[in-house]
DNA sequence: GTTATTGCAAACAATTTGCACCCAC
DNA sequence: GTGGGTGCAAATTGTTTGCAATAAC
């Protein structure tokens, strides 16, 4: 659990490759599909480390956890309605970050900025 | 649906009255325990109403959805490890908001930047 | 009277756990 | 050999759904 092993190193491989946001169960089946034999469990115990170790992020989607990882784009606007989460060009949470929890002893790894509403489908369909 | 009904408004009370982020099976308990009948369907119903009415927000912590208010702070250090979510005396995020996502039609109702790592604590936990 | 909302209990699905096995060192 | 990592299947638990009864307007 210390250095990433066998089953870590496939499911960092298959986040990168598919390069989008996956489920447990989708890792868990892309990684079989690719002729390596794994649990479910197994996939579920790593998730777990690796995002203690803050290489992948989780969030949860109609009460599903969808892990990514954490190098992707950090800024969304995320629609309540329907859960589409569109990325948004800016990043400025640096700044803030550093000066503000360095006196608290908090180790950042990532973060996050997220802006919830709704998207101008939804907005229609639900006046 | 529509207009805020009976349950909705004591679920609202609840989070109010405890001033803190509670799971549904925790709003349900509580608003039992204030003497009015309620099924756990009809709480999860209104919670996933008031959701997309921009009311409260959702989180998810060891696998269990955690609502709250949207009017509480929403800025926060969050734990990777142990959870824990220390809020951060900062709010900055109005000002790109508004001019990045007019452009989208996309209507906000609250923002989120929350920064993720270890805590103090967790760090020492495992070095 | 018509429509929306509720409670109940059953159904569901994602995640977790116990345990025996196996591999690496 | 020993300890961590694994697969399997069973168990757990939060959440959802169908439906008849009820409340709201």
């Amino acid at each position: 659990m210390k250095t990433p092993n066998h089953s870590q190193a496939n499911i960092l491989k298959v986040l990168e490759q598919t390069k989008k946001p996956l489920s447990a169960q989708e890792i868990w089946a892309e990684i079989q599909k690719q002729g390596q034999k794994i649990g479910v469990a197994t996939v579920y115990r790593n998730l777990e480390s690796l995002k203690i170790k803050g290489l992948i992020q989780i969030r949860t989607v109609h009460n599903q956890a969808i892990y990514s990882l954490v190098s992707e784009k950090q800024n969304f606007a995320t629609c309540l309605q329907c859960g589409e989460r569109t990325p948004l060009g800016i990043s400025l949470a640096q700044s803030v970050e550093a000066p503000t929890l360095q006196s608290q002893a908090f180790e950042v790894y990532y973060h996050t900025l997220e802006v919830f509403g709704l998207c101008s489908p939804c907005q229609e369909r639900s006046p």
